[in-house]
DNA sequence: AGATAAGAGCTT
DNA sequence: AGCTCTTATCTA
C-alpha cells in the first residue's frame, strides 16, 4: 500500500503529494489524516507530512520509493471532510496545501522555518561582525539577509530593539549560544472561559423574532430532510438584519435549539473583541455542557482539546471567532455568523480565507444552514440578499430600551463659538448629568496613543519610523512607538533638525481625552481601553468587566468598546471625531463610517434609562452621519451601493488589488511597470473595455519594515478576467528576471487600502 | 590554481 | 526549505 503526503515544508516547489510505502507494520495504524515522518531530500533527513491518500497503484517507481518512518499516536489528525475543506482553502485563496491544512487543523503546528522574531544585541563593532560570520558557515541567503540587517543596525546603540528580522530558528538557537540576547516574540496564553451549569434560561419571542425563528427553522427542517438542493442558497443563506438591541441573539438560540433537535451540531462565529464571558453565558446558560467555547487565547493543548471533544460528539455547540470554524464536527446542521460585517472575519495572514465565504461552502458541502446576522450588514451581504442570493429577514423593534437621541455637533461651529476643549459644549453638559445621576458614559475615538504624529513648530519636520513610511506616534511613557514595525526611540526635546525646542505632538488620542477627562471632572472615575492597555493587563475583558461593575464612571476607547457589549447603565456614548475613518481614501470609508457609528449609537440607553448620543464632526453633512444618525441602514444602503454601482465598485465590481513589495525600490518600479504595460496589453489584446486599471502607485503606507510597497488596483464586472489576469501575470513574473525580489500578492476582495 | 560565493536543480 | 552539484568571481 501506498500513502500520498503533503510534505511538511510551505514551497510552491513541494506543492504536490509525494508517494511514500506504507511498511507492514503501520499499515494498521496509518489512515487518512494521519500526521507521518518521511525520509526527505538528499541526506533522507526527516520530515513530517500530512497522508491525504492511501492507494494501491502508483505512478512514480516502487523501486525509487521510500518507507514512511512513523506515524504520530492520534491516528486521525485532520478528517477528510477538513481535508477537502483545506483544498477548497487552497485554490481558492491561494496558498500551499501545506499551509491550508495547516489552518485546518486544531492545533497550530510549530512553524518549523521562518518565524519573525524580535532581536535585542548586546554586541557591536568587530565583534558583532565576528560573531555573525562564526555561526553562518552553510546558510547563505540567511546569513547574507542577517549580515545585512546587523550592519545597518551597527549604528543603532546597543541594548536597543533594532528590528524585526526574518530568521531561521536554528540561527535563532545559535545566537543565543553565542551570547546575543534574544528577546522572542511572547505568545501570552490564558485559561479558557469557565462553562458553569447555571439556571435555566427568562426566552420569549416578541412576534418579529418569532416570524423570523420560524421561517429559518422551515428552511432548515427542509435541507435536514433533503428537500432544499445544494445549490438553493436562498434557503441555505438567511441574512439577519436586526437593528441594534433587536434581540437576534434570542433567535439565534432558537435555531440552534431546532437544529440540536434534529441530532445536529452548530457551529457560532463571534468576533474575538465580543467573546466575553458576558456573551457566552447566555449560550451556557440555555445549553449547558452541550456548549464549548474556544478563543485565540487558549493554549494549543486546551484548544486542542476541545476539537477532539467536539468530534467525540461530547459538546454539539462550537462558539468561537474565525477558527472555530474548522471544528470538527462530524454531523454539522447550522452555522451562525453574528456581527457578520466585521473585519475580523476575514483572515490577515496567508491562506487569506473570507470566513463567510468558506462557511458557505461547508454549509453546501455538509448540509447545513448559514446565518449571518448584523445590525450593519456589509454591503457585500445585503447586495447578495438583494439580489436574492441570500434570504433577507429584518427585526426592526429594540427589545428593550429605545433608540438614543443622536446629537450631531458641528466641530466648526465649537470653534467659533471659542470651545478649545476636544469636548463640545453639548457633550460636557451631558457629561457632567451622567456623572451627578450616576450613569455611565463611552467615549470613542478612532486612534490610540496620547497623541497622533509629533512635528517641530519652527521647522515642520515630523518625526517618522527610519523602517516604515509612518510617522511616529507618541506614547505618555516618553516614547515615540511605531504602529507598524514596533520601532520606538524616547521622544526628542529638541528638534533633530533644526534644534528647536519647540517640538510638540498634535491630534488627539485615547490618553489624551483621558487626561482631558480628568482635568475637566476631577472627580470621574476614568477607564481607557485600547491596545496598550489591554496588551499589559492581559485582555479586554477586565476592563470591560470592570466597568459593568460600575468601578468607572467613563470609558475611554478605541474601536474596540463599540463592539457589541451590553451595559444597561450606559446613557451617554460620545464619538469624538466621526470623520477620523472617513479620511480613509478606499472606496469602503462611508461603509465603515456608518457601522461604526449606528453601533456605537447603539450603545447608548439599552437598559430602562433614556440614552443619548453625541457625534462630533467636521462632515455633518456626510450622508453616513446623517443615516447613522436614525439608524437608516435602508437609506445609506441605496445611497452607497449607487455611488459603488457608478465607480464599478464592490459588490458591485469585482476588483483585485495587485500588492508589489520589495527591499529595492528601482527594481520595484521597474517591476510595476512591466506588470502594469502586461496589463494594459492584456485589455487592448482582448477589448476588455471594462477593465478598469488603477495605478501603479505607491501603496498607502508606502514602506513597511524598510520594504517599499506599491499597489495595483483592477476592476471589472466579471471575476473570471480578475483572474485569468492573474494567472497570466504569476507565469510572467515566474520567467520574466524583472520581477525577481520582488514579492507579488493577489488579493481578490481587498478591504481597506494599501 | 585554489578558495569561495552565487546559481540551479531536485526531493516520492 | 535545504541539500548538493555547477558555474562565476575573487585573490595573488
Amino acid at each position: 500500500m501506498f500513502a500520498n503526503i503533503i510534505i511538511d515544508i510551505s514551497h510552491e516547489k513541494l506543492d504536490r503529494p509525494f508517494g511514500y510505502i506504507i511498511p507492514r507494520r503501520l499499515e494498521d495504524v496509518i489512515c487518512v489524516g494521519s500526521f507521518v515522518k518521511v525520509p526527505f531530500g538528499k541526506g533522507n533527513r526527516e520530515i513530517s507530512g500530512f497522508v491525504i491518500e492511501i492507494t494501491d497503484e502508483t505512478d512514480y517507481p516502487v523501486e525509487k520509493m521510500k518507507e514512511i518512518m512513523s506515524v504520530s499516536k492520534n491516528k486521525e489528525v485532520v478528517t477528510s471532510r477538513l481535508i477537502e475543506l483545506a483544498y477548497f482553502i487552497k485554490t481558492e485563496y491561494g496558498s500551499t496545501m501545506n499551509r491550508a491544512l495547516k489552518t485546518v487543523i486544531p492545533v497550530k503546528q510549530k512553524v518549523k522555518h521562518i518565524e519573525k522574531q524580535t532581536i535585542v544585541l548586546n554586541i557591536s563593532g568587530d565583534e558583532l561582525t565576528d560573531t555573525v560570520a562564526a555561526y553562518n558557515k552553510k546558510r547563505a541567503k540567511a546569513k547574507l539577509r542577517l549580515i545585512n540587517e546587523l550592519k545597518e543596525v551597527n549604528k543603532i546603540p546597543k541594548d536597543v530593539v533594532v528590528d524585526k528580522l526574518n530568521i531561521t530558528n536554528s540561527t535563532l538557537k545559535s545566537m543565543k549560544e553565542e551570547g546575543v540576547i534574544v528577546i522572542e516574540s511572547e505568545t501570552k496564553y490564558r485559561n479558557p472561559v469557565n462553562v458553569q451549569a447555571q439556571d435555566e434560561y427568562d426566552i420569549v419571542l416578541n412576534d418579529e423574532q418569532n416570524k423570523v425563528a420560524s421561517e429559518i427553522k422551515q428552511a432548515m427542517e427542509g435541507i435536514y430532510s433533503g428537500t432544499v438542493l445544494k445549490d438553493d442558497s436562498l434557503n441555505r443563506i438567511h441574512l439577519i438584519h436586526g437593528i441594534t438591541g433587536s434581540g437576534k441573539t434570542e433567535v439565534y438560540m432558537e435555531l440552534i435549539e431546532c437544529a440540536v433537535e434534529n441530532g445536529k451540531e452548530v457551529i457560532v462565529l463571534i468576533p474575538e473583541i465580543a467573546l466575553t464571558y458576558q456573551t457566552v453565558k447566555r449560550f451556557t446558560r440555555k445549553f449547558k455542557d452541550k456548549v464549548s467555547i474556544i478563543n485565540s487565547k487558549l493554549s494549543k493543548g486546551e484548544r486542542y482539546d476541545q476539537f477532539e471533544r467536539a468530534k467525540k460528539g461530547e459538546v454539539s455547540i462550537m462558539i468561537g471567532p474565525r477558527s472555530a470554524l474548522f471544528t470538527p464536527f462530524n454531523n454539522l446542521g447550522l452555522i451562525i455568523i453574528d456581527e457578520e460585517h466585521e473585519g475580523s472575519y476575514k483572515s490577515d495572514s496567508v491562506p487569506k480565507y473570507n470566513a463567510i465565504e468558506v462557511a458557505a461552502h461547508i454549509a453546501e458541502t455538509t448540509n447545513s444552514a448559514l446565518v449571518l446576522g448584523s445590525a450593519t450588514p456589509s454591503l457585500d451581504s445585503y447586495y447578495k440578499a438583494k439580489r436574492g442570493e441570500y434570504r433577507l429577514h429584518t427585526l426592526t423593534k429594540r427589545e428593550k430600551g429605545n433608540l438614543a437621541d443622536v446629537h450631531v455637533v458641528d466641530l466648526r461651529d465649537e470653534l467659533h463659538a471659542g470651545n478649545k476643549s476636544i469636548f463640545s459644549f453639548k457633550l460636557q453638559k451631558l457629561i457632567q448629568e451622567r456623572l451627578e445621576r450616576k450613569e455611565q458614559t463611552m467615549l470613542f475615538i478612532n486612534r490610540r496613543g496620547y497623541a497622533g504624529f509629533v512635528s517641530c513648530r519652527e521647522c515642520g519636520v515630523v518625526m517618522k519610523c527610519p523602517h516604515c513610511d509612518v510617522s511616529l506616534k507618541a506614547h505618555n511613557n516618553g516614547k515615540l512607538i511605531c504602529h507598524y514595525c514596533g520601532y520606538e526611540v524616547p521622544t526628542p526635546r529638541l528638534c533633530p533638525k533644526c534644534g528647536s525646542k519647540y517640538i510638540a505632538g498634535f491630534g488627539t488620542g485615547t490618553q489624551k481625552v483621558e487626561m482631558s477627562i480628568k482635568k475637566m471632572f476631577p472627580t470621574a472615575r476614568v477607564l481607557r481601553m485600547d491596545l496598550d492597555t489591554t496588551s499589559k493587563k492581559g485582555g479586554h475583558e477586565e476592563i470591560l468587566s470592570a466597568f459593568a461593575n460600575g468601578d468607572a464612571d467613563i470609558l475611554v476607547g478605541t474601536q474596540m468598546i463599540v463592539k457589541g457589549h451590553d451595559f444597561p447603565n450606559v446613557t451617554l456614548v460620545g464619538v469624538l471625531a466621526a470623520d477620523m475613518s472617513l479620511y480613509a481614501s478606499d472606496y469602503s470609508a462611508a461603509e465603515r463610517t456608518f457601522q461604526l457609528l449606528t453601533q456605537a449609537a447603539g450603545r447608548a440607553g439599552r437598559g430602562s434609562k433614556k440614552g443619548d448620543v453625541v457625534i462630533q464632526t467636521y462632515t455633518p453633512d456626510n450622508y453616513s452621519i446623517v443615516y447613522s444618525k436614525d439608524q437608516d441602514y435602508e437609506s445609506f444602503y441605496r445611497e452607497e451601493i449607487a455611488y459603488r454601482k457608478l465607480m464599478l465598485y464592490p459588490p458591485v465590481a469585482r476588483m483585485t488589488a495587485i500588492l508589489m513589495t520589495s527591499k529595492n525600490i528601482d527594481k520595484l518600479d521597474c517591476a510595476v511597470g512591466v506588470a502594469s504595460e502586461y496589463i494594459k496589453s492584456f485589455k487592448e489584446r482582448n477589448n476588455q473595455k471594462m477593465l478598469a486599471i488603477i495605478g501603479p502607485a505607491d501603496a498607502g503606507i508606502a514602506r513597511i519594515n524598510d520594504v517599499y510597497r506599491k499597489v495595483i488596483y483592477l476592476k471589472h464586472l466579471d471575476n473570471s478576467v480578475l483572474i485569468q489576469i492573474k494567472d497570466n501575470l504569476e507565469k510572467l513574473i515566474e520567467t520574466d528576471g524583472r520581477f525577481d525580489d520582488i514579492n507579488v500578492s493577489f488579493d481578490f476582495t481587498p478591504q481597506g487600502n494599501y
